[in-house]
This record gives structure tokens, sequence and C-alpha cells, in this order.
DNA sequence: ATACTATTTAGATACTTGTCTAAATATCTA
DNA sequence: TAGATATTTAGACAAGTATCTAAATAGTAT
């Protein structure tokens, strides 16, 4: 399921900062990796996971591989989250 | 964190079917749980974790405890996943 | 081709999470 | 108070996740 991988991406306090990087501008590894403590590895894992939960694209450069937000989806997320609250108001028992 | 408790609390699909159900109507623990096939105290824990995340409130009415959505904080929430995602337009690089 | 830079993959380990059974707590009713 | 119902807590275990080091892959440059 979609919404399984978009939270799970989301759930992990360095991949919103990642994401919050990426806001500004996008980013070879090296570069987010500067703002971390963690090894390349990890961080590899930590961009597999939101680009299997299709938060980011990447896209290569010569030696380095650039990931962008994926801003489109990310509108479809908060907006999915705003109907599944406020679609049908809830009725007290 | 905060934003850490809610998805974590979103990013499991049992929590949310539970968030779905609350949505239509409050309802104490036992109808809840005909709804799944896990055990009682699997339940609850599931329960714990959406209330710590604050996206449920509980009342005890008698031998029952009722939950309900917190639909406040749902609201706020949608909010700040969309600022998080459209304030700052990305850059190129 | 060889060396260098950038990133990912593989494999191991520690930590976290979801689940269970058994026991505890809280409320109601006879 | 004793028994029944509703829910949570405690403790154990299996599965999933984050991290690491070492090695592999891809591209650039000499």
């Amino acid at each position: 399921m979609t919404l399984n991988n978009t939270f799970t991406a989301l759930s992990d306090p360095t991949r919103r900062k990642i994401l919050q990087l990426l806001k500004k501008k996008d980013l070879p590894v090296n570069e987010i990796a500067v703002n971390f403590e963690i090894t390349l590895p990890s961080l590899s894992h930590h961009l597999t996971t939101l680009k299997n939960a299709n938060l980011v694209s990447t896209q290569r450069m010569g030696q380095q591989i650039i990931y962008s937000l994926n801003l489109s989806v990310f509108e479809e997320i908060a907006e999915e989250l705003y109907n599944f609250f406020n679609k049908n108001k809830a009725k007290k028992l």
C-alpha cells in the first residue's frame, strides 16, 4: 500500500530533514551528507526509502546523482490527508 | 517530537483503519475489536500509540472506554503537512 | 588501463515494534 | 463481597529497521 510507504518514510526525523533540505534546492548525495553524522550507506538507505515512497526522484549528472522533491506527490498527500479527516464529519456515539 | 509520533502512528494499516472507523462514530474498544483479527492487548497497544500521537481521545462510560477522533488535531496536521511542502517552492539546482 | 570520486549493495548486529499469553485493574450487578 | 465484563499492563519472542564496515558499481580524468 502506498500510504504505508509514505507515512513510514515521513516517520523518521532524518528523512524529514532530508526533505526539508531538498525543499530549498535539489542536491547530490554528498551535499546532503554534510548535514548528517551518519555514514553514506546509511544515508543511501534513507534515500531509497524516500524514493520508494515516491517522495523524491533522482537524476544522474556525471558522477553525481541529484535528488529532488516530488512536489506534486506532496500536494496529493496533503490533500488526501485533509480529505481523510474532514470528509464525513464524526458523529457522536 | 510530535510530528514523529504522528507519522509513526499513521504508518500502520491497522491504526489507519481504526481512525477510519472512528471517523464514522465514537466507539468502545470491544466494538473496534470486532473489525480486527488481533487480540485485545495488541489492539490496546495500537490505541495507546494513537493516543500518544494525540490523534484520539478517550472517555470512560461505565465499564467501557470510548475512543473518539481528535478532529481538530487532524486539521492541524493536514495544514502543517501542506505548509511543510508548499511554502518556499523548491528551486532547481 | 589505472586511479579517483560518487553512490549503492551486501552482510552483520543492535534496536524497535507488533504480536501473543497471562495477569492486573476498573466497573457493574447480583 | 463475589462474579462477570471491559480494558490495560507485563513479559516474552519474532519480524522489521537503522546503523555500521567492506566491497561493488558507475562515471571522470590522466
